[in-house]
DNA sequence: CAGTGAGCGAGCTTCCGCTTGACTT
């Protein structure tokens, strides 16, 4: 370890060198290469930032106010009192310009003296690239620092500045930012491409031919017209003239083709492949790589770089050779052409390719197996394929049918892994599929030609990681944000995960068997889709209203406008403060005169029409809490009504009609036990509310219409459940309960529910009140973090 | 399928990027 010590220095005894790097489990590893002369530590990413509950950014110079966060004051004293010990310290966060800026930060809230201070980057984490680091420091790149300071600025200006107006204008609790608007507005915007989308019916030819082997043996050719017709009509008269018609072989041609595999993994492909794969939401597959890189199996899993280290490549490549062969291996790297990508890692691989599999749960084995795949296909030899294309002429017609044969020559990389596609309807260009053995002139004799309506396809839904893949290609966002920012769009509940009824649709099927055409109409489910992102009320509401008063900033590209002028305060062409002011000048304006317009209407406002009962107009809005029906306004003499937007309804499509309906609850619908029965519409959907108690209605029943009957037998069902719940109470106090619930028994006591012990749960029934009385004062204290009770 | 059913006299909410914890509901 001798010759990692910097030669120009006299080390005395016990004076160490420090060493501090981003995240722990990096620590850990490179403190192993490096000898007992280093101690390596970790800043936990940014130890200093703009403060949380305020601007923090001067008015007039848009100078950056920076504080250490509470919960990193204990980490920085330990960090201080290190730096204070060591003789030389080496700031060796990545090489980006977040990496940048954390030395930054250090180095002013440590006071570190920059002459025993040095900058140094690792590439990947292997000893000769440490010891390249250790012998190649350099200074502090403040241009660098700059650009990140102004894209925090910039940032925060935008996010800040915004979210009070929606506060104001929509909603409150609501926010905006360059990232999470834009991801809502693609998502808003491609609700209304497919609305606006009308499916077109076409009709498909596909035929089966036979031909006789010459061992006189049958085989079949399937083939598909070249052309398709646009109307049954035209459709019919094609299989009409079929009938009479021959079909011969006119022309074989056969082309090799050349797949090559996908590059390793970057976070965004990995969110990707894990979706498709493994079904995982992406912030799923990012704690599961979370847990597999703390364990050491995986390289670092925020990255945007494709790249691969000459180890784990030559790793790879011994690997492959042992397990298939030296014909199987192509040793390659790839390039990067994300937009915007820093490449201050490797791309996400397995830190040794020599463990095929590991133990771990079944989720982080699964994840494994897909990330050891992906880098060992990348490394391996492009498939061979030989396409061959056989044209069928039909006597008396111009159009021709068109058979195709692939068959795979060498698997190559195929053999490990292949990429998945989002388009499901399209998963027919399936590989292997062979043809018999044909030569030109044969004769083919028909078996069947079948003509089959299928409708153009509009466009489809995003789903969690298809957003991701769409953010990376405008270049917005970063690996370590695309989950956060999928996640808070949903907590904000401008986008919803849900599935999408399809409907119910009809298609015509023909069919030409010998000389008979029959005709058949089937049945199919179209555009239904699972798991999908979907706009809200609220989101499209936010999205309008950001769209029309701040243009700009919803432009998708503007993030890569503001990321090429980074660039330039990065390189020393631009000042970052002036970048700073410029933005603030216009859009300082901008938001007072949005924030003060004075208009009568709230965002999204739309008049459905008169109320013929009361001649009051009725609205549909965003209200305190989401889109409510409102009938009558607020300057009338009496008060206005309201009702909340049942689920299955949007602003946007509500009829007055419709509206209306809403305010027939609640209604009484008869007696019970000599109280009414009414039946409501509340937060959680339509309710009945029978002598003080509430039963939710189950979706299928319609509150308008139901019955009495069906109302009591719903509210006797709910009494079984209560009575099922209830483990035990007591004589001694009433507030005290032990119910049964969805986790296991709990104490209920005045109000809030307690867990108990796991080892009590059998015999939960037989806890005394003493017991019970333990559990609820011994709880701990809630925590003040969990300020809002998930639902 | 634990329980909630209101409609700004008050104060609070919010950004994007780095990085993990100590916790479950």
């Amino acid at each position: 370890m001798l010759l990692l010590r910097p030669n120009n220095e006299h080390i005395a005894i016990m004076q160490e060198n420090l060493v501090i790097v981003e995240s722990p489990a990096k620590a850990k590893t490179i403190e192993k290469f490096l000898g007992d002369d280093f101690k390596v530590m970790s800043s936990y990413g940014h130890i200093r930032d703009l403060k949380k509950k305020e601007l923090s950014i001067d008015p007039k110079t848009l100078e950056p106010d920076y504080e250490i966060p509470e919960e990193k004051k204990k980490l920085v004293s330990e960090l201080k009192n290190n730096a204070k010990k060591a003789n030389k310290i080496w700031l060796a966060s990545d090489e980006d310009r977040e990496g940048e800026a954390i030395s930054w930060h250090l180095c002013e809230v440590l006071g570190l003296d920059e002459k025993k201070t040095s900058r140094i980057v690792f590439h990947e984490i292997t000893q000769t690239a440490i010891q390249d680091a250790i012998k190649n420091p350099r200074h502090l790149d403040m241009n660098l620092v700059n650009a990140q300071q102004a894209r925090r600025v910039l940032d925060r200006l935008v996010g800040f500045k915004l979210s009070p107006v929606l506060w104001r204008k929509v909603k409150p609790a609501l926010s905006a930012g360059r990232v999470q608007s834009v991801a809502v507005r693609l998502i808003v915007e491609r609700e209304r491409e497919i609305q606006e989308f009308k499916s077109e019916p076409y009709y498909r030819i596909n035929a089966i031919f036979g031909i006789q082997n010459p061992d006189g043996s049958q085989s079949e050719v399937k083939a598909e017209l070249d052309k398709r017709f646009d109307n049954h009509d035209d459709a019919l008269a094609f299989l009409e003239k079929c009938k009479d018609a021959e079909f011969t072989v006119s022309s074989i041609a056969k082309k090799p083709l050349k797949r090559t595999p996908a590059p390793p993994f970057t976070t965004s492909t990995l969110q990707q492949e894990a979706a498709r794969k493994l079904g995982f939401t992406v912030s799923q597959t990012m704690m599961v790589a979370q847990r597999l890189y703390e364990a050491g199996r995986i390289t670092y899993m925020r990255t945007d770089s494709v790249n691969l280290s000459t180890l784990a490549i030559n790793t790879s490549k011994d690997e492959i050779i042992k397990t298939w062969g030296k014909e199987y291996s192509k040793p390659r790297n790839f390039t990067t052409h994300a937009k915007g990508a820093q490449e201050a890692h490797e791309a996400i691989r397995p830190t040794y390719m020599s463990a095929t599999s590991i133990d771990g749960t079944q989720q982080e084995k699964r994840l494994y197996e897909l990330i050891w795949k992906r880098t060992a296909a990348s490394q391996m030899a492009d498939a061979q394929i030989e396409k061959t294309t056989v044209n069928i002429d039909i006597t008396g017609v111009d159009a021709k049918f068109v058979a195709n044969g692939e068959v795979i020559v060498f698997d190559g990389f195929l053999k490990v892994y292949r990429e998945s596609t989002d388009d499901d309807e399209n998963s027919q260009d399936d590989f292997s599929h062979n043809l018999p053995a044909l030569k030109e002139g044969d004769q083919l004799q028909r078996r069947e030609i079948i003509s089959t309506e299928r409708f153009s396809q509009g466009p489809i839904r995003y789903t969690e990681a298809s957003l991701v893949r769409k953010l990376e290609e405008l270049g917005i966002g970063r690996p370590s944000t695309y989950a956060p920012t999928i996640s808070t769009i949903q907590q904000r509940e401008y986008v919803q995960k849900g599935d999408k009824k399809g409907e119910e649709r009809l298609y015509a099927i023909d069919s030409l068997k010998g000389i008979k055409i029959t005709n058949k109409t089937k049945k199919e489910m179209a555009g239904s889709e699972k798991g999908k992102l979907l706009p809200t009320d609220i989101g499209i509401v936010v999205n309008d209203f950001l769209i029309q008063n701040f243009p700009d900033i919803m432009d998708y590209n503007f993030t890569a406008k503001v990321e090429h002028q980074f660039d330039q305060i990065a390189e020393g062409k631009e000042e970052w403060s002036k970048m700073m002011k410029d933005f603030d000048k216009k859009f300082e304006p901008n938001v007072k005169n949005v924030m003060d317009a004075r208009s009568e209407h709230k965002a999204g406002e739309r008049e459905l029409g008169i109320d013929p009962k009361s001649g009051k107009p009725v609205f549909v809005k965003i209200g305190r809490f989401g889109p409510v029906v409102q009938i009558g306004t607020a300057d009338d003499s009496e008060k206005p009504r309201f009702s909340q937007l049942p689920s299955d309804c949007s602003m946007e499509t509500i009829t007055l009609e419709e509206a209306l309906e809403l305010f027939k609850l609640p209604r009484t619908i008869g007696q019970f036990e000599g109280t009414n029965v009414v039946i409501g519409a509340g937060r959680f959907g339509p309710y009945i509310m029978h002598n003080k108690k509430y039963v939710s209605l189950p979706k299928e029943e319609n509150p308008l219409t139901i019955t009495l009957e069906t109302a009591v037998s719903l509210i006797n069902e709910k009494r079984q459940q209560e009575e099922q719940r209830h483990l035990k109470t007591f004589d001694e106090d009433e507030k005290m309960e032990v119910l049964n619930g969805r986790y296991g028994p709990y104490i209920a006591y005045d109000g809030k529910n307690y867990r108990m012990p796991k080892n009590l749960h059998d015999k939960a029934a037989e806890l005394t009140y003493e017991e019970c009385m333990d559990i609820v004062k011994n709880a701990p204290e809630p925590k003040t973090k969990a300020r809002r009770a998930k639902k």
